[in-house]
DNA sequence: CTGAAAGCGCTAACAA
DNA sequence: TTGTTAGCGCTTTCAG
């Protein structure tokens, strides 16, 4: 293969030449392979370094191992999600792998499929996707041929492996905290569902149904609301616009991830309302900036970084070791009751 | 080559004995190349809807293109980041191309490099490096085997393209901000060089420049003040920190980045200090959080969308139509005032 | 312990 | 216009 300066790449035939063996002996030294004397790896070793000689991914995909792992992202605009990565780079790395990330696009279906597909037409060694729309079935035909991790799908697979939080505990701190505040009128924002049905495979299912069970538990199954928009500071701002609007006014939003509840708060200050004086605000997934003191929401925690970690050990156990049983990884999550959140202005009031 | 759930993978000859037709006519209609009857290609896109074929991109690595376009990301925590790769799936896209992205760490040259390195390996079809820190020769030697696009770098290079803002008048907006609003005492967050020489290459440089030679033109410069840190929320908390506690402590902070701004909101909260009262902040990059009415930071905005999707036209270019001249492409950033910044308190009190 | 050789799926000369 | 065939760089039997 000839590169655009005429430079032909170092191959691994040029690494046999050089240190005078032949191909399959660099090929075992470099997988570390059983049956090379020590001299033989000595003296291939040096004709790499000397050479420079880096492995063609496409090529060994051909035959072996890619030592790459791919990452389904429904996008890389929460931060939260940066947490998991540098948790499942710091597991992979140490290994040889490399983590490649594609983009699935959020709440559909398609693109979130032809994110998979490039991966795998891209001979990635395993998969983990982060929070899928698609159907499971959909994603055990993948992980039938390719190891695959899913996080914060709440469905049962036999092929793939799951890291998740476990969303009706965090959901349940959530709205304990608003309504041990004193607040009633707590409203919910969620996530439109992608297809025709509601599953409760989705964490945004959970934590909805455990929204509305724990108000109805307290008796305030009357105040239950929920808007339905999407986990985006978009969706946020929108669900929120609307619940201001309403005649009876939430004195508390809990907002299913903490990028809506971003939006909830400019659109809370837009209706030129306080928080948490007229309305308090709860978040889901602590990312780092929600401590930042300008916005200081009061979020629940679930360790990113431990989910990331975990989910590259489980891919590293399938790919290396050939696991085929699959493994479910619960973390559970805490609250971090920060500025964002107060009883209630008439509570408040009667003190 | 068989899956692990024992299924091989449909392959092009299996199209081609479907179709009963040769591979090579196969190939020739996935890739649309000259030379196909309208029957021959109606009839092999109907052998390979029918099979589900999708084709396998390390065996094309080995020998024509893979569509894909490899993205090197300092990490994804900045959210303007995601602004830039919006645009570039965009423009990408329509040609059928993948976008993958790789980390590439903060200012760490070593790491950055293996990154690039990754991608080459996976034999991409062109790369898009943000705002590398690496030596400019180390990116052109990249540059010269395959197609390379740079954002944000200010060196001229004859191998890649560049994609920037002009960042001194970025710096020169921002500055110029502070002094009209009356502050003197203005102070600037800057990132920590990763080599032993300061490089005018890299933006935070020009930013750092520009800013001092404003202060100078406006006979300030006995207040020039810089922290060099990183731009990150840590850095701009700890540059923070440290200005906040000098003898004379700044009326107003230009953080290079909104990230680092972040980072300086914290920062002045916790150390008892309103915002703008006591300090008015910019930021730069105008990442859309910062619009955010409980941010609400005053930064300059440079179009990232628009970089993105220039970028993608560029090594498309480069790919599909072979151009080898390089090209630099430049917006020019915009002021957008919000309420991080006001008057400084003596000026406000003499109303 | 070491090496020769086949072949992974695809593209691109070259022939027909 | 269509088909035959030789590799691309690597891994992996299988002999030596």
């Amino acid at each position: 293969m000839v590169t655009r300066d005429g430079r032909r790449r170092v191959t691994i035939s040029d690494v046999a030449s050089h240190a005078q063996v032949s191909t399959t002996a660099v090929s075992k030294v470099l997988r570390n392979a059983y049956g090379v004397s020590e001299a033989m790896r000595a003296k291939v070793q040096a004709a790499i370094d000397e050479l420079g000689y880096r492995p063609h991914a496409a090529a060994r995909a051909m035959r072996g191992r890619t030592f790459t792992i791919g990452v389904v992202l429904p996008h890389i605009r929460n931060p939260f999600f940066a947490d998991i990565l540098d948790g499942l780079d710091e597991q992979i790395a140490g290994a040889g792998y490399q983590a490649i990330i594609v983009q699935g696009g959020t709440m559909d279906p398609g693109s979130e499929g032809r994110a998979i597909d490039a991966l795998v037409d891209r001979q990635v060694d395993g998969i983990f996707i982060v929070a899928p729309v698609l159907a499971r079935s959909r994603l055990e035909e993948t992980a039938r041929s390719t190891p695959t991790v899913v996080l914060g799908r709440h469905d049962r697979s036999a092929v793939y492996d799951s890291v998740l939080d476990d969303d009706e505990v965090g959901a349940e701190l959530a709205v304990e905290h608003l309504i041990a505040l004193g607040h009633r009128r707590i409203a919910h924002i969620s996530q439109k569902d992608s297809g025709p049905s509601r599953s409760v495979a989705w964490l945004h299912t959970i934590r909805a149904r455990t929204y509305e069970r724990v108000m109805a538990e307290h008796g305030l199954a009357e105040h239950v609301a929920v808007v339905a928009t999407s986990y985006t500071e978009e969706g946020g701002y929108q669900a929120t616009s609307e619940l201001l609007a309403r005649s009876l006014r939430p004195s508390a939003i809990f907002a299913g991830a903490d990028q809506a509840a971003f939006g909830a708060l400019a659109a809370i200050h837009e209706a030129g309302l306080t928080v948490p004086g007229d309305v308090s605000v709860v978040g889901y997934d602590n990312a780092r900036v929600t401590a930042l003191a300008h916005i200081s929401l009061t979020s629940v925690d679930q360790d990113g970084a431990i989910m990331g970690k975990t989910a590259g050990r489980l891919l590293l156990e399938r790919i290396i070791e050939g696991r085929t049983s699959a493994v479910r990884f619960s973390v559970t999550p805490t609250l971090v009751a920060r500025r964002s959140t107060a009883p209630p202005r008439a509570i408040t009031d009667q003190k």
